[in-house]
DNA sequence: CGGCATCCATTTTGATACTG
DNA sequence: CAGTATCAAAATGGATGCCG
């Protein structure tokens, strides 16, 4: 007989131990981080995962799942596979995992050079930069193309809005390649090397694509 | 030779990632949160992590004080001891361990009845509990003596100011036991009975304290 | 490929005792 | 009070193999 992986528990009634209670394991709030982009399947999710263990993915899936926050569902036409996403619950883990991505923003250390990175990962960066105090009576929607992944950007009033995917119209197409998407931030110096070495290209107004990127600061 | 705890670390360059690397491993949040309370001693963390190994707690201090997280004080006067308090980095944090609460508030399943709860926990709570919209124009202070613990909250219009110690002249001075205020949330019903069964007494006006109350909300 | 189980080495934790 | 030391129990990581 086999133990249910048990959740061993800080058994403190404290709302912040309960949810580490949850999702304080190791990987799993970086699955749930994955998730807040979208359904992803098992195999996806072990490459994101960069290195995690068959059998540990799947214990966490399993956990999260008999705690309502990870649900499986089956994906639509085409792939005809089955995917995992999150329930509400989940979703409403994103203010909390931005908050922590503003954290280490500004104060983890710097990513080792050999550290991975795949470019989804900027819809939660760009949400965790976004300062809505500079962008009062600003409308700029951004597309970005970065090799295979489609990643869409809007500022609308004050507000942000991303994630994987297309929308139509926008006001700036950027194209590049991973590399150069990984050195983007909000630095406007940044920005304009990336655009006069041609690291990335864009399709649509550069002055509307610098106000976008002015956007965007490390420091909330 | 003793290896140095080499913090393994996800490698990978996402901010929640390298957040992670630095407080990610099980009771580092937990030992932040308790800081976030003030600089507290060893001894007194190694009560409040309630059942946390000497090591582990020696350790955790440790890597964090490393990571420019924690820093080791001196105690004035009266205690003159060594005491453990937060860095601004460690400061920092408050936002995405008060994201955390509100989540386990809303979505965490109820804690156990042989939970352990301390009083001094409730700060962080009501931190993640106000609700500015309901406190627009509203200017209350409170002053809760819950057994040997000091809690102060102070609600200036929008604003939410609470932690340990006292105010001088608070508006409402709530008297109780630790259990009374461990059943102490926003809901007006369960302020009600609180005050009518005399578990918890007030000094000062009922109404300013219901006011108080209403603005601590476990929705977001 | 997607998903899970098994075996085993390495780490992390936990329980308990012990010291200045 | 403020930790260290020791040893046992889990959790994790990696390799491998199975099955639809």
């Amino acid at each position: 007989m086999k133990k249910n992986t048990p959740t061993k528990s800080y058994g403190q009634s404290c709302s912040v131990a309960r949810a580490l209670d949850v999702f304080g394991e190791r990987w799993t709030l970086l699955l749930i981080r994955e998730l807040l982009t979208g359904p992803k399947r098992y195999t996806d999710l072990k490459t994101y995962l960069a290195g995690i263990n068959a059998k540990l993915l799947s214990d966490r899936l399993k956990q999260l799942e008999a705690q309502g926050v990870v649900e499986k569902i089956d994906l639509p036409s085409p792939a005809n596979a089955t995917a995992y996403a999150l329930t509400p619950a989940g979703e409403a883990l994103e203010p909390a995992i931005i908050a922590l991505a503003k954290w280490g923003l500004q104060f983890a250390a710097a990513p080792a050079r050999k550290a991975r990175s795949f470019p989804h990962w900027s819809v939660l960066a760009m949400k965790a930069m976004f300062n809505p105090e500079r962008a009062t009576n600003l409308n700029i929607s951004c597309q970005f193309l970065v090799e295979s992944t489609e990643i869409y950007a809007v500022i609308k009033s004050g507000t942000f809005l991303s994630g994987l995917g297309r929308i139509p119209a926008p006001d700036v197409i950027v194209t590049c390649n991973e590399a150069a998407f990984a050195e983007f931030d909000g630095s406007v110096k940044t920005v304009r090397n990336l655009l006069d070495s041609g690291k990335i290209v864009i399709e649509g107004s550069r002055r509307d694509f610098l106000k976008f990127a002015s956007c965007l600061v490390l420091k909330s």
